[in-house]
DNA sequence: TCATAAACAGTCAGCTCTGATTGTTTATGA
DNA sequence: TCATAAACAATCAGAGCTGACTGTTTATGA
């Protein structure tokens, strides 16, 4: 009764390895992040990610042997993740076809006060004093930052270097004013200074 | 030879006891402060604060018996700090006599952009999923945001809706942009930042 | 000067987290 | 079909952290 019916009966389904090993990454890097966002970083231990993935410990340092190595890994995940929040984002407001300065701001609004925003941020600020994760952050932090810069670009066809800077400034902006969420759950606060952020950002453009 | 001459002698100092509570209680604070700067919240132990401030775990556990307790006084502390730093750069900036918007927006970067606004990043990032911290952060956080909403007021002059709104995004700007210095110190660069900040919030309130 | 309380020191048990080890199951390709 | 390697499971020792406990020193006010 071990083997199961080896010709007709239940038809087991076949998964290739690389397929099973991506998927239970994932589940890993899923858990991760979202118990970055719960309970925050330092509470973000190994067990927890590992209960909340519904894995065994052993499973779990099969495919990251240490703490370390499964937040540096969700790091990369996490780029990935706002990548496909991005392109989505960006998709939709393109259909909807409003103004180029509306979209480009509700749009970047939109992924800074979504829950992933809270996984960067706790990664962010543990990043300050750990080298390794700094390293790995940087890079991805820099890479979404010129894909926004060409999506503007994209949808204003200003490429010059007034336009750069007022990038730059708004996602500063955006990164201070997502922060006050940790304190303050008033949308309709939010969504004002976003409409004057429009009209900051066209005097700047102007 | 253990009791110290009681009449003429060596002439101990005596130091009262509400002196040197405060005292110790001001190390371990200061010791808390520098700990978060530089390794961060969750290395912030007791034993590596007792260290740097030189005490025993005696000392440190009567002051302060749990490791909550000592952090959400370090809420308290760092607020003190902040505001005798402001109230500083706020008095140099009223001697050099500088344009008001250009002394609002100078004095405000110095306090972001020193080592202390290190230590309320990790703890306000930290409150994010504490609640204990969290009820702490905000009122010390508003309470320093009206001081500084007030002293606008005092070199602007303007106490209307619209320059409340202006320092508000002022301050978000700020908070966004003194993030980045996780990744980047090029101080030129912030400075220049700073520059056209100046000009937005010109146009703002005008 | 002396009783009392606060300040301070040192040690340690208990807990949690990490990562190593060992054993079992499942998939793949020969 | 079977050997091999990857994937997964379970347990555990070691290290670090917290907070309790006990004992000593120092200051205060009666």
């Amino acid at each position: 009764m071990k083997k199961a019916g080896t010709d007709a009966a239940p038809k087991r389904e076949r998964v290739p390895q690389a397929e099973r090993r991506r998927v239970t990454r994932g589940k890993l890097l899923d858990a991760t992040i979202e118990s970055l966002i719960d309970v925050g970083y330092p509470r973000t231990t190994t067990v927890e990610v590992g209960e909340r993935a519904g894995l065994s410990r052993g499973a779990q340092l099969h495919h990251f042997p240490s703490r370390a190595d499964l937040l540096v890994a969700a790091i990369e995940h996490l780029a990935d993740e706002r990548s496909k929040e991005f392109e989505a984002e960006l998709r939709a407001r393109l259909e909807k076809g409003d103004e180029p300065i509306d979209a480009m701001v509700d749009m970047l609004w939109t992924m800074f006060s979504g829950p992933l925003y809270w996984a960067v941020v706790e990664l962010m600020v543990a990043a300050r004093t750990d080298p390794e994760l700094l390293g790995r952050f940087e890079t991805f932090e820099r890479s979404l930052g010129g894909r926004i810069y060409g999506a503007f670009k994209q949808l204003t066809g200003r490429g010059d270097r007034q336009a750069k800077i007022a990038v730059e400034m708004t996602l500063y902006f955006m990164r201070g004013l997502a922060m006050e969420r940790i304190f303050r759950e008033n949308d309709a606060h939010y969504a004002n200074l976003i409409e004057r952020w429009k009209k900051s950002l066209r005097t700047m453009l102007s």
